[in-house]
DNA sequence: CTAATTGTATTATTGAACTAATACAAGTTG
DNA sequence: CAACTTGTATTAGTTCAATAATACAATTAG
């Protein structure tokens, strides 16, 4: 499996996995049933810690994205599930209610954030860039 | 200035401060032109230490929120100054860039969530509770 | 049973962010 | 000038999250 970590990038490490193992399959390239590298061979490919690896794979099943078996590895869980979405939609909700609260901090009414949000939207579909 | 600081609130205490004066400033209570408290000064109102109050003032000076004149104090900025609006949108859009972004990890439309905000905004419309 | 492979648990180390203690610099006011 | 008030700078201590070192537990394979 591909996964990249850069030290020192300001994000920890075991987040930089999370990330991008939730990525790997948010877009598919990691299906449902799928068996995860096992920790320890992950940790050596990208020369870190075991635990730092049990980590992220511990956030991630917390999150619902992985199923662990004991001694049997860990796999990627029916990201099909209603909870899933669920859950990914209440994430996004708590970021969004943050975004509105910050900008009235900003003294930006709601509505341009709305706009903001739109204009956005728009400009990324006509870039298409890396993430 | 009625500033409330809680410790362990897991806000630093120099963050709490900058919010709060930031909040008073887009809500009116603090004009253009207005002295803050000396550092010494608030900082003993607090029971904190001086340092801890000149990072926040430091921060806000960062911001476009106030200025500083060596010795005679520090007073709010004009905030009416399109470079200080202009910033403030700067900093929401990037926000919002990270709020797609992160939509995108968790496979969820753009356009959803466009119709998110939409309805979060609305929601809080006819709340109207404290932040 | 034995060995190998899986995830787990406990403890220690490190590093960064936050806060504080203390002294400094520069203007203002009498 | 002398005293006072302002923000500044330097250094140290504290706390906490991230990572690592190491040992443990449980299942599977031979």
């Amino acid at each position: 499996m591909q996964i990249h970590i850069s030290p020192n990038d300001g994000v920890a490490i075991y987040q930089q996995i999370v990330n991008q193992i939730k990525y790997l399959v948010a877009s598919g390239r990691l299906s449902a049933g799928e068996e995860l590298p096992p920790i320890r061979g992950l940790a050596e490919q990208l020369l870190i810690n075991p635990n730092t690896v049990a980590r992220a794979y511990r956030e991630l099943e917390t999150a619902g994205i992985v199923e662990k078996r004991r001694t049997a590895g860990t796999y990627v869980s029916d990201q099909g599930s209603p909870l899933a979405r669920r859950e990914r939609l209440k994430i996004l909700t708590d970021r969004i209610d943050q975004l509105l609260a910050e900008a009235q901090h900003l003294a930006i009414p709601q509505e341009d954030v709305v706009k903001l949000v739109q204009q956005r939207h728009a400009a990324m579909q006509t870039t298409r860039n890396e993430e």
